[in-house]
DNA sequence: AGTAAAGTGTCTCAACTGAGACAGGGAACG
DNA sequence: CGTTCCCTGTCTCAGTTGAGACACTTTACT
């Protein structure tokens, strides 16, 4: 659903787009872009940009939305037994999509997106719905505390963008181990709280 | 003339069939290439290829030719007194044109092309007609002596390959000064069979 | 040689896109 | 405060392109 299953055209325009996108970022800042800029770059109209977006915000939030459907597809593959390997998962999805996440996350970035992504990563623990290493299914009450939901998607969102920007030594399976341990004590410790 | 006054779509095409292009010689080869791949890669349909080429060779035809013309404004701007200077120009354009290069005249590239290029370095050296440091306008005997200006044009594309593919470190001045040099030597050789 | 698969080159019509104009909003500048 | 300039968001029509089919040639395998 809401699958690109538009014919070669519209995928284009869309790729276009979008590389169009993560290249003004990385040259200006995304908050400075405006369409003509974007439309001008990917070499479509204005006219066929409006045709399938609102905003530079739209075009973003579709982009982001694929994104997280492929890493939603990703994850669900993977049995629910094992968080590390969720985490590994999770970094080799960041490295896939490097460049955006990179514009988008980064300096030339906006806090809008930041926030954007803090928020699903929120929902995707929720989904998850259980700590690192835990053993049952059940949805433990840490994910409804907001003061900690909040603090954990901050500290992901940090560690990707860290990664991405000073981190290119480090392998996604490092960075997923680092994650994974970070977490696990700070879910215990925030456990002491309940 | 023959300017891409073309509107958007034309020119997009293009530039997409062309990186397409260079994308797909660096992963395969040239000559295995068949149309379908590149405006698979491209992202055009068949048909919108065949509107405008007769194949993949008057493809790499007109871009060569554009790249020929951009060159040719480039050391038409020089005064015809100082070679080096030319020479520089030369390598400051196989710079700017690289990934095109570096595919074509490179292993995955093609005889065909690379035979093409010779010729055309004919042409050039023949217009120019006359020896680095050489101190008149007058086209010299040497550029109708078939045997030396295949060998010339032979050794200029050898210079653009090696540096293109083993010179990394190199600047283009520093090519330049190496091939002006070489070519002076050769030339006064040459002068002395005459 | 015989055959299946893939590539070539061409065509038509529907579909998407570009050009350009328009009214309106917002920022910079005097 | 008004003017200028740029950007936004929308519209229409002409123009380029994609899909898919076609006959033919080439390639690869037996």
């Amino acid at each position: 659903m809401t699958r690109p299953v538009g014919n070669l055209r519209v995928r284009r325009t869309q790729k276009l787009l979008r590389e169009a996108l993560i290249e003004l970022i990385e040259e200006q800042s995304f908050d400075a872009l405006t369409i003509g800029q974007i439309t001008e770059r990917a070499m479509i109209s204005r006219a066929a940009f409006y045709r399938t977006y609102q905003d530079k915000y739209d075009l973003v939030e579709q982009i982001f939305a694929e994104a997280m459907n492929a890493l939603h597809e990703a994850i669900g593959e993977l049995g629910l037994e094992h968080p590390p390997a969720i985490w590994m998962t999770f970094f080799e999805h960041i490295a896939s999509y490097k460049r955006l996440y990179r514009a988008l996350l980064g300096r030339k970035g906006s806090p809008w997106f930041v926030q954007k992504m803090q928020m699903a990563l929120i929902e995707l623990l929720a989904e998850r719905g259980r700590l690192p290493h835990g053993k049952d299914g059940a949805i433990h009450p840490i994910h409804t505390d907001t003061f900690i939901t909040d603090i954990t998607s901050a500290m992901i969102v940090k560690a990707i963008t860290w990664w991405l920007e000073q981190g290119e030594g480090y392998s996604a399976q490092e960075i997923a181990r680092r994650t994974s341990r970070l977490m696990a004590v700070f879910f215990q410790e925030a456990l002491t709280w309940q």
